[in-house]
Formats: structure tokens, C-alpha cells, sequence
DNA sequence: TGAATTATTGTAATATTTACAATATACTTG
DNA sequence: CAAGTATATTGTAAATATTACAATAATTCA
């Protein structure tokens, strides 16, 4: 590869993922953290992430992988947040990273699952340790984005179990966008959109009136935007 | 560094940067591409762009850089849209791409500026060439981003010369969005949202009734999202 | 001066958003 | 089993925003 020789400096480059794993229960949004064991940054919490295998990995397949590998979960919404590439971020060299996130019901998540020796713990996103790297940073594009995407695409779905209630989809926007709503219009404006449908089922073993369960209608949804359709909240 | 060795395979990829540059004028909107003269694909079209050179550059100051050779300007409207990552997309090995997109004042632009030997041509958005490398995907991603963009953030102005007209912005809006507005509603809303001002110019050598000019008020803008404005078309 | 060309403006009907509080349904406790 | 506790559910009127629609104004040109 002659052709290739003054190219060498260039082709020096590690570029690695970093997944933000949401999850949401009763306490609110939370994000899901590993405790290092290895170099660098060893014994700090961080955002779970890992190299990409040049030979067969692209950054999809890899994010997709470091989220199996952590939750055992599959088939999961993930998007891509934006790159990062500044000088001195990785000790060892020249490290570009490809942030994703992504969501996840967490009652389908056990701790157990995860076929890594690391330690994985929720954290309140209000009650977040400082992070190493440029974690903080990538943390905060993965903020907003979650915050702009909710409000435009129904993906506040991935984060609730399978039949929810209203209340909890709207404790659900309101801890990610950090505002209230009103109760009254906001059951207006999500039932008006017609893509969440009453199972006909109702909570139980709750100590006062239950509420009935609703589930995400994808193909209502599809069938609204095919035609259209402009989600927003 | 004994301790890197088994990360040497890690170390292998380059990084480069993309930069779809939209202008708008007259026929409506385009997009800035350049001739290669080099090889892999020599003498076809493509997305202007450049290897990331690892020693002191980062993805940002690279896109800066491509368009600054390019195009002769400086502080210019530019945001990153993804990065592309498959495994067949450059024929000299791993090379991931940070794309970014750019916003540029065509009037301000002149072919001369562009310091490389390279032949730079503007293009209709419509009437492309099949482009090289993963390039027709990631000008598809750079629409479709300039799309959502336009419609929540001020950066139309970005495309115009300083001082316009309604109905040219009224053009600008109607050849990204591919979509027609009419003409009282679209004035009503814009003027509504009160951070565009009237210069008192007038359009001259025009041979009609002449347009009053405008000028995009950032700081009227900023004063309104600060204070929790939305904007939105 | 009239023809041609583009710029500018208002209003009524409809739809959406907002603000606001009383009643319903379950469980728990005495 | 009645009263208390806790959350779920629902409607309406006012304000605001969106939509649909066409006549008049200002300039140049012949």
C-alpha cells in the first residue's frame, strides 16, 4: 500500500460509544451508570461505553451491543446524540466518541442480566455524580435532545411498561421537560391525538380508586403521520 | 507503553469531516460540491470534506476549516448532523465521518475565494448528482435536518443576504419545506413574532413596486428565548 | 397614461390552548 | 358499614392562534 503511506498518521484514531441509558420509575428519570473497574478513570461512575471493533463494528451495532451486554435488553430505542473529538479527552490518545441514548422500560431491566462483571446502578438524573471524560458534557446533549425529541415523536412509550396510565405518562413529560401540566388538558391533548387506546383494564392492588390502562397504538400513530399527522406537546 | 498494546488494533481508524453547504439564491436552494481531483473517486462530484488530522484538530475546527478553504468564509452558521460509520464506506479502510452542515450568505461567496485548486459549483438541491462514498445519505440526513431546523430556530437568516424581503424569506421557507405559504398568513406570523425589523430601505432597480427591506434583530430574538419564547413555523 | 408586475394589507370562521374545581371510585380505619 | 383518605376522572368558557380568502398600492415600462 504505497498509495497509503503518507495517509499512516491519519489512520491513528480510536473511536469508541457511549450510550445514555434512560429509564423512568416512580421517582423519575433516571440514567443508568457503570462503575469503572478498569483504566482509565478506575472506580469512577460513568456513562457505559466501550471501543468500536474496527474489523466488524460500525457505532450502531456497537452502542447496540454495549447496551445488550449491560441490560440484557434488546430491540430497544436508540438514537444517535452527536460525536465528540476534542483534543484531550482520552488519556490514550486520540479517542472520538459517538454518543447515543437510549430508552428503556426499566421493569423489564434486572441488574442480574448483565453478562459483565461491571457494576451498573440507576441514578436520579438530578442526583448525578461527576463524571469522567467528557461524560458531563455528553450527559447534557443527551438532555436536551431527550427533552426536544419527547415533544415531537411519541417515544415517551419506550420508557413506561406495556399498559400505563395517564398519570404516569404525565409524571413521565413532566420530569423530562421539568414543567407541570395541567391534568385536565393534558388528557385532552394525548387522548385527542388518538394513538394511546384503553385496554379496558384497570390498576389493582392500589390503595385508593385505580386507574384504567392505556397502551401505545403504533399503528394509529403511523397511520396518523403517513397522513400528515404532526405530533407535539 | 505496554499498557496500550493490546489497544493497538483500537487505533486504526481515521476520522474525517463532511460538510454539506446550503446557499440560497433566486432558483432557490443549493448545495455547494466540488469536483475531486484526487483519488478514491477522482472526477466525480462530492461533499466537500477532509481527514481529521489528529495532532490538533478536532471535528469542529476541521468543518470550520474545509468551509474557510473553501469558500473564503469565516464565522458561518454550521452544526453537526451525525456521523457515518459503516464498514464499506471508504476504500482505504475504517474511516468514520463526522458530517456537519453549513449556512452560507451565497452572495457573500465567490469562487475566487477558494484557495484550493479544487473546482467548487453550486447545485439545486433537486438537481444533484449521484455522489460518491455514503454521500447521497448524508446529504438525505442534511435536508431533513435543515428542515426540522428552520422550523424552530431562526437560522433562515443565515441564508439571506442582511438585508431582504418578506417575500424572499417567504421563498427561502417555501423551497426548504418544500410547501407553499400564503402570502398574508406567512407575513402575520413572522412579523408577529417580532425579531425581524424594518430597515426603512427599500428594494431599487427592481421594475415594479419596490419591497421593503428587513434585517434579522438576534438580539430581539435572544431577549424572547431567554424569556421562555418557542419559536415555530 | 395605461399596462405590467410585484408588494402590501384585513377580516371572519374555525380550531386550539388555556385556566379553572367539582365529582367519582377505590381502599382503610374505627 | 360509615366516614375518611387518596387518587382518577371529567367540562366549559375565554382567550389565542390558525386558516381561508382578494382587493388595493407602488413602481417601471412602453
Amino acid at each position: 500500500m504505497g498509495l497509503d503511506s503518507n495517509l499512516k498518521p491519519y489512520f491513528q484514531a480510536a473511536v469508541s460509544v457511549d450510550n445514555v441509558v434512560f429509564g423512568f420509575d416512580e421517582n423519575g428519570l433516571n440514567v443508568l451508570l457503570i462503575y469503572r473497574g478498569a483504566e482509565p478513570f478506575r472506580d469512577t461512575w460513568a456513562i457505559p461505553g466501550d471501543l468500536i471493533n474496527l474489523k466488524d463494528e460500525t457505532p450502531d451495532s456497537s452502542a447496540v451491543k454495549v447496551l445488550k451486554n449491560l441490560t440484557g435488553l434488546d430491540n430497544v430505542y436508540m438514537d444517535q446524540i452527536r460525536t465528540f473529538g476534542s483534543l484531550g479527552r482520552h488519556p490514550y490518545g486520540r479517542v472520538f466518541t459517538v454518543a447515543y441514548f437510549a430508552l428503556i422500560k426499566i421493569q423489564d431491566y434486572s441488574l442480574e442480566a448483565a453478562s459483565w462483571a461491571e457494576r451498573a446502578e440507576w441514578f436520579p438524573i438530578n442526583k448525578l455524580p461527576d463524571l469522567p471524560f467528557d461524560h458531563n458534557e455528553i450527559l447534557s446533549y443527551a438532555k436536551d435532545l431527550l427533552k426536544m425529541k419527547i415533544r415531537k415523536q411519541p417515544i415517551g412509550f419506550e420508557l413506561l411498561p406495556k399498559y400505563f396510565t395517564l398519570t404516569e405518562l404525565q409524571r413521565l413529560y413532566e420530569a423530562i421537560l421539568e414543567k407541570e401540566f395541567d391534568v385536565r388538558n393534558f388528557r385532552k391533548k394525548i387522548l385527542s391525538m388518538d394513538f394511546i387506546s384503553d385496554t379496558g383494564l384497570k390498576q389493582n392492588s392500589v390503595t385508593h380508586r385505580p386507574a384504567k390502562l392505556y397502551k401505545y397504538n403504533s399503528r394509529k400513530y403511523n397511520k396518523l403521520i403517513t397522513s400528515g399527522f404532526n405530533f407535539d406537546l
